[in-house]
DNA sequence: TTGAAAGCGCTAACAA
DNA sequence: TTGTTAGCGCTTTCAA
């Protein structure tokens, strides 16, 4: 009967670069400069490293890496996974960092105000670089975040010393989504936006931009602001937008602060049988879902893949050593489609 | 004029346990013991050491920490983040993660044969436990990843010595889908599942599973399978499905493999203004949109969020100590929703 | 209850 | 071109 501790259960202890060394008969930081394709190494010395590389399955440690300096990995904290607008700017992150060296993890809030944790976590973790996707955390606080590691924000307002911002013009979309929406004759037009508690920076956030444009503009043709606040779960969102529609006289148009109230409106509307003519809804951030014919949502393009792969770009600079602040903001494009087009059915 | 190195530019040189233990003057050993919460530790000195350490902002680093033992991390690999399936998922996790003290961290695959580099990016940063969602690799490679730590899988068939399985009934739920629309009058049935370019295994993997199915059960009744493959950009699946319904004599119903394929063909649907009895369809998963009224996608519920949360309490179990391998087969339900329903229009 | 000392795996200076 | 050595920040015996 074999002794077998909880450790060795688990199978035989993982071979650190002195096995290697060992194997090879080298020392271990002729191993290291062949791992890391530093120069000075002999062509022989390469081979005979990488064959016992290989006859032990080393893999290097990135802990033990991280002791000593870089750990090649940049972290991405991601407000919630299950939305298309946070999906399209991974993907751009992703699409920027596929031929660098650059590892990527990402660390998703746990709620509406994980952003803290999510970005600590990463920094915890010693990545090079993090890039921080509409995080709801003081601008006071990501500045010291930005002070020990190259940090890029997307989607808030600030304007920071030590960190790069990625923006879209959300005074422009706002206006743009109004001017659509006054041009199709509607004038009882409500607005879904977020509710306040979960706006830790209203100063930065984009959505109280929205909401400031959408009021400004309609009280400029005497028309009376309509705002619907609704706080994080799903199900929120879906009454009070059912009792939004059930109104006895019910707006004939919704801006909706970001697609996934659009969508839920659509769900409304649908059920209620409502045309586009009756009820027009815009939304904002162009989820990929938004050009479903079954769907056809107007909404607006906030070109979320440029904003990931710009920001990835960004960060880069920044962890070759770039100091001064860039702030890039994007110009939206509205989308007009059947949720709010000029001669088509809702459905 | 100060001499601003790099290093020094970046910020003063974050503090650490020794720093710590110098302000509060007392051990480093005792401020370990502290910020671990370990036994033996008197209330003078906790105090202490807390405000040397609000004092002073200190992290303790990930890294030095896994250095000699464990990262409290868990870390799941994750094939998409912009399909709703794996997002339940992830939901599922994270819940049962909520209030035990493990992080997240996401390792997003680059593409479509990413599993293994994902899943060794979290082995290499030593998380305590990987969760692998439907990785496409090989049974015998990720037996050797079980060896090392612990591991749970979901959403393939394998049956492994050393890691735990979660995973639907794939068989009982390509039944249901069958029987649904055999039971509508069905007979030209189609079937759109994955390319085998992005089946690494495919003795493991659903979507074989599903065909195989579809394809015995269609010749039980003397009827003709017809199989569409599509590989992964989604354009590929929209080319495939137009030419699918712009066919002389076109299928009456749709199998599609899982839910993003069905939404690709609601699209192609739509675009021909077919109704659902004129052209059904059925998916797989049940993604949270498949509910929306404009889709009503009747599809397969998977119980994803259940997935998700069964592997993290499984995983906890096994990074306790658990030896013994486990495997939890869920029974899947249908959902008939408008796209097969039988007295309902397309839209 | 507290502290001293060793060592985890790796890289970077430096020496040979 | 290669090897020696020191040390990154932390936890963990073990001793006091």
């Amino acid at each position: 009967m074999t002794e077998a501790t909880p450790a060795d259960a688990r199978g035989p202890r993982p071979s650190t670069i002195g096995d290697v060394a060992a194997l090879a008969g080298v020392s271990r930081a002729a191993v290291s400069k062949v791992i890391r394709n530093a120069y000075g190494v002999s062509d022989a010395m390469r081979e005979r490293v990488t064959a016992a590389i290989d006859e032990l399955g080393y893999r290097p440690r990135v802990a033990a890496r991280a002791m000593r300096g870089s750990t090649s990995t940049i972290g991405v904290q991601l407000p919630q996974l299950d939305n298309g607008f946070f999906t399209r700017i991974l993907n751009g992150v992703m699409g920027a960092l596929h031929d660098s060296d650059y590892h990527l993890i990402i660390a998703p809030m746990t709620d509406a105000v994980g952003g803290v944790a999510a970005i600590e976590s990463l920094y915890d973790r010693q990545v090079d670089g993090i890039i921080a996707v509409a995080p709801a955390v003081p601008q006071e606080w990501l500045e010291g975040v930005g002070r020990r590691v190259p940090l890029v924000q997307i989607g808030q307002h600030d304007d920071p010393d030590h960190y790069d911002v990625v923006v879209g013009d959300d005074d422009l979309g706002a206006r743009l989504v109004m001017e659509h929406l006054f041009s199709l004759g509607h004038e009882r037009i409500a607005h879904v936006t977020n509710d306040e508690r979960i706006l830790v920076e209203a100063a930065t956030d984009p959505h109280p931009r929205r909401l400031r444009v959408y009021e400004s503009m309609m009280r400029e043709r005497g028309l009376v602001p309509d705002v619907i606040r609704v706080a994080p779960p799903d199900a929120d969102a879906s009454r009070a937008l059912d009792a939004l529609l059930d109104r006895d006289v019910r707006p004939t148009a919704l801006f909706a602060g970001h697609d996934a109230l659009a969508l839920s409106a659509l769900r409304a509307a649908a059920e209620r049988a409502l045309t586009n003519a009756e009820f027009a809804i815009v939304g904002y951030d162009d989820i990929p879902l938004a050009e479903h014919p079954l769907l056809s949502l107007s909404t607006v393009d906030q070109s979320g893949e440029e904003m990931g792969a710009t920001a990835a770009r960004m960060l880069i600079e920044r962890i070759r050593g770039r100091e001064v602040a860039l702030k890039q903001v994007f110009t939206p494009r509205l989308r007009v489609r059947a949720s709010s087009g000029a001669d088509h059915q809702h459905r």
